[in-house]
DNA sequence: CGGGATCCCGTCGGATACTG
DNA sequence: CAGTATCCGACGGGATCCCG
C-alpha cells in the first residue's frame, strides 16, 4: 500500500481545517451563544441583575452545575459581571456587561427570523416525513 | 420525609420548562444553525449548488456520516434541495432553497458581531485567566 | 447561600467496511 | 459516486454529597 488511505489524507486536511475553524470568530461566537443555557441566561439577565438563586428559579430546569459552569464561562468572556456581597448568607449578583448586552440585538435578529419562518420549516418537515415514512 | 426533595420539585418544573423551550421558535432555530456542520454547509452552498463529493472536499474535515446526516436534516427542514441525476456514476446535487438562503443574512449578522467584538471577548478571557490561575 | 468535587450514563460523532 | 450499517470512544450534563 504505497498511497495514503483516504482517512490519512482527510486527517491532514482536517488539521488545517480545524485550525481555520478555531480561528474563525463567527464559529467561536456560535459555539458560545448556541449553548442552551447561555441564551436563556442572556434573556433572564436582559432586564436587570439577578442573584444566583433567582436565576436558578427563573431558568427552572437548570442544574446547579450547569448554572455555575455557564455563568463562569460568560464571566470569563466578559459577558456578565459577578458581584459578591459578604454577608451572613453570602449574596452573589450577576449582571450583563455592555458587551453582553450588545449580544441581545443579535439574539433578537435570530428570534425574528425564527418566528417568521418556523411555520415554513415545520411544514417542510411534515411534508418530508409524510412521503418518506 | 413529607416534603418533596429539591430534585423532585425541579423535575416537575423542568417538565413545564422543557415544554416551553420545545415550543420556542428561537431555540429551535438556534439548535439547528448552531450545529457546526449546518453553518459550514450554509456557507459552502451560498454561492451555488454543489455535488456531494464537492461538499465533501470543500468542508474537508467532515465524515460521510455527518455530511449525509446534516444534509438530510437540512433537506427535511426545507433549507436545501436534493437532486438525483440518474447516470452511470450517480450524481447528486444540493442547492439552497429560498428559505435556506434567507438564513444567510442572519449568519452574516452573527458574523458581524463576532468580528467586531471577538477582540474584547478574548481580552476579557486573558484578563480572567491571568488573575485566577 | 452559593457553589466545588465526584460519579455516572446517554448521546454525538468518528472510523471502518460494505452496497446499489 | 453517494451513500448505509455497525462499532465504539469521548464528552456533555444531571444527580448527589460536601464545604465555607
Amino acid at each position: 500500500m504505497v498511497t495514503r488511505t483516504a482517512a490519512q489524507r482527510r486527517a491532514g486536511e482536517r488539521g488545517r481545517y480545524d485550525a481555520y475553524l478555531a480561528a474563525c470568530p463567527a464559529r467561536k461566537l456560535l459555539d458560545r451563544i448556541s449553548d442552551k443555557w447561555v441564551s436563556l441566561l442572556l434573556n433572564a439577565l436582559a432586564d436587570g441583575p439577578q442573584r444566583y438563586s433567582e436565576l436558578s428559579r427563573t431558568i427552572a430546569g437548570v442544574s446547579q452545575k450547569m448554572l455555575t459552569q455557564t455563568l463562569r464561562g460568560m464571566e470569563r468572556d466578559g459577558l456578565v459581571t459577578r458581584t459578591v456581597t459578604a454577608a451572613v448568607p453570602v449574596r452573589v449578583d450577576y449582571e450583563l456587561t455592555p458587551l453582553g448586552a450588545s449580544l441581545l440585538p443579535v439574539m433578537t435578529a435570530i428570534k425574528a427570523w425564527a418566528e417568521t419562518n418556523i411555520d415554513a420549516v415545520e411544514q417542510a418537515r411534515r411534508a418530508y416525513d409524510r412521503h418518506s415514512v
